[in-house]
DNA sequence: TGACATTTGTTCGTATATCGCACACGATGA
DNA sequence: TCATCGTGTGCGATATACGAACAAATGTCA
């Protein structure tokens, strides 16, 4: 690959619109720029072009992101036939467990939602497809990093911000590590309170026929209603099941 | 705003990702210049780029997006209080329903899904934030056309590739501005059976304090189950109920 | 099989567009 | 009033797009 093989103005305009997000759903020129660590100039240049295309809104002052931006990843979602085949799967989960399902893929040290199916909110954060979580303490992060080679593993541990969201997160690599070879022979992880104060999950991982893990799935129930030492006899039968059918239909 | 306060570098990047789609999940280098129209070496360059952001994978002679992708559509989902501030009461309104509960908003021709409570699948087609439907034969996208100014709606079904479903599709333009000024009257629309066989919806616009219409919400039911002309008299109530407190919680 | 046509990916040179910087200007607030 | 912050603009240096040409792979037909 030559240095010219490289549209700089393209990458920068998609840094541009990863800036917003939670805590900024409006962004100034010097705001985006600041973020970013973009030249004003360039920033404002990528800004105009996002609202003149549609995929952003401008009152002269601030910009926001229109729902046109949300075209990008529904190419994505509706191109991979994973979350579309996955979504049956999980309705049927969801609804026979009577709690949550979701589905995930790894990108980088987070946990990306490609598709779910609620039965109740029990988690204080919204999730939905599209949505991010550290993989490091959520159950299908667990999942997909003990389907890993080890040192890649570790690799993405060492590049994760690992901070002790309640107190009963672990945050120790060498016990991670060890915790994702148990993950790794057991075929399960079970996540107690880690991410958030109340909330336990359980997540299997998702193969094809050739045994290639391509995604994971969960349930997360409310710790209050399904104490952690229960989640495995009440909801690993159910997600062998789910992941028994979907080995079948993935290739 | 200046000829050069556009980059249209960027702007053909964007072009290339939406080139992706349901039909084209992995695409070539001269597959995606010819759905963008844009010259090979260009689409080459702009593809790279992304494969080097980490946006797309690439085996040498295909390229499909990676879930990364999603980063972009996200900004939006957690940058706008919308999708949001709605989800847990579209979670109260599909639990009491019994049925799926979705929010979605106008972008051109289609609406938008930007969340969704899913209590069974009703669908044939897999539904999730970001996905689209044209707006003329979908409940919500009614409700959406019917709060605009008359000459934009028209202006819309005249965009609009108005094909018949199936036999109960309604496709005169006429007759669907007839339609929608009943919907404006009496403050909601039903579907039956005119997306998808099988299958009715009843939508209702949402309004923040200010009385201006910012998405729909609906129900969608099996015409099995609930007759159209039941869906009014079981939802209609709830649905009212969930307007009125999003009346009070938006702005 | 071999020769030829077509398609696809890649490279190159140059005209053109874009970047980052510096500066001007207006708004806001101390 | 002055300092600060944000926006818009002109300019030289640099990066990019385009079209064309080339190489390699693929398809076609006798």
């Amino acid at each position: 690959m030559r240095e010219t093989d490289f549209v700089s103005g393209f990458a920068r305009g998609l840094r541009v619109v990863e800036a917003f997000g939670e805590a900024q759903p409006r962004l100034s020129i010097a705001d985006a720029a600041k973020i970013t660590g973009l030249d004003r100039a360039t920033v404002r240049r990528s800004l105009l072009t996002l609202s003149q295309l549609g995929y952003a809104d401008y009152d002269g002052k601030f910009f926001t992101l229109t729902p046109k931006i949300l075209r990008l990843g529904h190419a994505y979602l509706s191109a991979t036939p994973l979350p579309i085949i996955v979504q049956p799967y999980l309705d049927q989960l969801a609804e026979k467990a009577g709690q949550s399902a979701s589905a995930s893929v790894l990108d980088g040290t987070e946990i990306v939602y490609v598709a779910r199916a609620s039965q109740r909110r029990v988690m204080s954060i919204n999730l939905m497809p599209g949505s991010r979580l550290p993989a490091y303490c959520a159950s299908m992060g667990r999942v997909l990093l003990a389907a890993l080679p080890e040192a890649e593993a570790r690799d993405i541990l060492a590049r994760s911000e690992l901070k002790a969201n309640t107190p009963l997160t672990r945050t120790d690599p060498e016990e991670l590590l060890a915790e994702l070879r148990r993950v790794r022979d057991e075929g399960y992880a079970i996540i107690d309170q880690e991410l958030e104060l109340g909330l336990c999950s359980i997540a299997v991982p998702v193969a094809n026929d050739r045994g290639q893990v391509l995604a994971a799935v969960n349930i997360g129930a409310s710790a209050a209603h399904v104490p952690a030492r229960e989640m495995a006899e009440r909801f690993l039968p159910l997600l062998r099941e789910t992941q028994a059918a979907l080995r079948l239909v993935l290739r």
